[in-house]
This record gives structure tokens, sequence and C-alpha cells, in this order.
DNA sequence: TATTACGCTTAACACTGTAAACTTGTTGAA
DNA sequence: TTCAACAAGTTTACAGTGTTAAGCGTAATA
């Protein structure tokens, strides 16, 4: 008969629309201007509707913020399999998670600039370790073992793989975070990708020796 | 007559209260659950009154980072009068910085890790330049004047002393807004005193030689 | 004492996210 | 063919937001 089956067709194509609406909306104006009756207004259907297809407005944020982070994922992914010096893996891995942060700054915000409880304050999520299983995580994990592989080649100094993991992490994001929020108005900053580069070559130096 | 005098006085501390209760209420739940509502009716007040003496909510917001900002100043030029050696005053300056941040999480979230316009979007602030006389730019200068000294005395590679800078800002601003963001319950953090000190260790290590 | 000025409040506007109740259309069984 | 069940979507409503405009009472001035 296949009726069920168009219908859950139907409602996975209607769930997907309001995901891209939402999308759309989230990266030109940012999360916190965007409204629920604006989405629906763009989609043509009433407000309450998107609440048959998500629990809240932070859920559609999470959804989107994990569909964008899977192309981070990959794009380690694909530098990983390129099998260069540890090193230089290491520095490429770090500009590509620069340059992703800086091309999908709404999402970069929302996941890693917004305390947990500021955007899932008594959402649906609340409590819900947003971080285990998410790409966020494999993106982390993908660092790790870059780093690992510099230190099992002995490029690094004695160091907790944990520990060096998060200084490079904390590096990387210092560089990305503040280039989203401060402006070239507000700041006299250096040429961007001068500051990228020799924040990494700063980070992998001060892990050597 | 002095009348004139009494009122101006009057006037002076109606607003020191509402900052007062602002700060508070600020630095309890962060500035977004706080509604003018709520600041009013902790000081005794109609929400409206509070529109006599600032211009809009993201006012109060700047003042009070400015005040808090202005501690971080003073912490960083007592540190700079104790002339000790240039690199472990460097050190210093970067962990007062990033106890700073942490002690005062929300003012330096929205601060540093809220794109302006943000916060200040149509507000009476818009387009103002909140950085140029700040107390932001001040501790910044503080931090330049500081990896100048450690190349003065030819600790540091050969490096511009901008891009320097804004290496080591880019570096600390990341420790800090991460442990801000991401909770101990998200992400398996090493113990948080060890990553602080091998974050700084990292930087001045990586601009060394 | 009459008038002006100041300080504050009330009422209102245009929004927000979301829950409950209701309507409409479709499906499968009696 | 009739009827009940269910699904999808809409209407209405609530409790809240930042902010503006108009009004009111009191205190200082002429």
């Amino acid at each position: 008969m296949g009726t069920k089956e168009r219908r859950d067709r139907e409602r996975e194509a209607l769930r997907g629309e309001i995901l891209t609406a939402a999308r759309e909306l989230f990266i030109a104006e940012g999360y916190e201007r965007v409204s629920m009756r604006r989405i629906a207004e763009r989609i043509e259907y009433s407000p309450t509707t998107i609440y048959l297809y998500f629990r809240d407005k932070s859920e559609i944020l999470f959804e989107i913020c994990e569909q964008t982070f899977a192309k981070l994922v990959r794009a380690l992914q694909r530098i990983e399999r390129q099998e260069l010096d540890p090193e230089e893996s290491l520095r490429q891995g770090c500009r590509a998670y620069i340059r992703f942060g800086l091309r999908n700054r709404h999402q970069y915000r929302l996941t890693f600039m917004v305390p947990g409880e500021a955007v899932v304050e008594g959402s649906a999520l609340e409590g819900e370790n947003r971080y285990e299983g998410s790409m966020g995580e494999r993106a982390f994990g993908l660092l790790v073992s870059s780093v690992e592989r510099c230190m099992l080649a002995e490029r690094f100094r004695k160091i907790d793989l944990a520990v060096a993991s998060q200084v490079m992490w904390a590096g990387i994001h210092g560089v990305t975070s503040l280039l989203i929020t401060v402006g070239e108005d507000d700041f006299p900053w250096v040429e961007r990708n001068r500051l990228i580069d020799e924040t990494i070559e700063t980070l992998v130096r001060g892990l050597k020796q």
C-alpha cells in the first residue's frame, strides 16, 4: 500500500524544509535574531507547525550545527588520509579548523562561544550532554590523534597527550573566536592570514623540542 | 542654595543603585536572562525609570564591563610595577588575565565572546567603536608592552610586535573562553590550572629562541 | 501664590517562544 | 456506506521581552 511510506517521506521533506529555512536565516542574521514566526513564514506554515517536527528552537539549532560540524570532520579526515609529515598534518588540520570556524561563524559561535545553559536553558536539550557522541567530539578526536602522531614521531616535548591537545585546541579556538567577535573596525588586527599562521606556528613550536 | 547640587547627588545615587542591582543580577544569571523589569523591581522603581538614567539595556552593560575591566588594568599594572624578569612578568600577566576572565565570566563573555552587533544591535551604542579608549584597549596595551620588554631583552625570536601580541592574546583568550563556555560536565578537561599553565608555557616557548 | 520644571509612573506597542484546543482531511474497519 | 480513529496543521492564548509616549504629582522658582 505504501501510504505510510509516502507520509513518512512527506514528513521528512517538511522537516528538511524547516531546517533549510532555519539555516539560511540563522546564517544571515544569527540565531537570536530569527524568530520561530519568521521561519514559519518562510516555509508558509503556521509557527506552531514547527513544534510538530522539533521540540523547540534550540533543537533546530543543534541539528544544524551537527550537520555543519560533520563537514569539518570530513575536511579533517581528508587531511589525515594524505599521510603528510605529522607536524605538517597538524598545521593543516589547524588551518582547516580555523577556516571552518570563520566560514561558519554563526554555527561556530553557538557551539563553542555560548555557554550551554544560555542556548539550551529551559529547553528540551537541557542536561543532555550535547558533546558526547557529537560531531564536535569527533573533530576533537581527530585533533588528538594528529597531536599523538607528532608525539610518536618524537617531535614534541614530553607532555601529556590530553594536555597538549587541549592547549592546541585552546590556541586555535582563541584566534577563531576572537576574529569572529572582534571586527576589523573595532581592533587594529594585523593581516588575518599572518595572524592565523603565526598562531599555529607558535603553538607547534611551543610544544616542540 | 545647593538644591541643584543635592539633586545631582541624588541622581548619581540612584544611577549607582541601578548599576549595582544590574551588576548583581547579571553576575548571578547572565545579561540575557535579566530583564529591565527585574532590575527595576530590585531597586523598587518602575521599569521605565531606568531609561531616565541609561539609554538602553546595553548601556548599563557597557558601563558595568568598563568598571570590571578597570580592575584587570589595575591588576596588570601591579604586576608591571614589580619589575620582574620580563618573561616571568609576561607569564604572570597572562595568568592574571585568565583568572580575571574566569572570575568575571559574564562580563568577559559579553565583551569578548559576543559579536558587537549582537549586544549592541539597534541600541544607542551602535557603530560607536566600543573599543577605542576603553579599558579593554588599555589592558591590551599593557600586554603589548610586556611582550615588547621580552623582545627588547632578546628573549623572543624576530617577529613583529603586533603579531606576537595578538598571537599571545588569542592564546590566552582561547583557554579563558573555552573554560567559560564548555563546562566540566560536557568535556573531559584536564586539571584546570595545569591547562592554564601549560598554555601559557607553550605560547611563551613558541615565541622564544 | 501661580507657574514652571523635574522625577517618576501608567499604559501601551510590537515583539518573543511555546502550550492547549480546535479544525480539517484521510484512512481502515464494521 | 457509515463511522471512528488518527494525523497534520491552524487558531488562540499566555506570559514574558525591550522600549516609547503620555500623564501625574510634587518641589523649586518667579
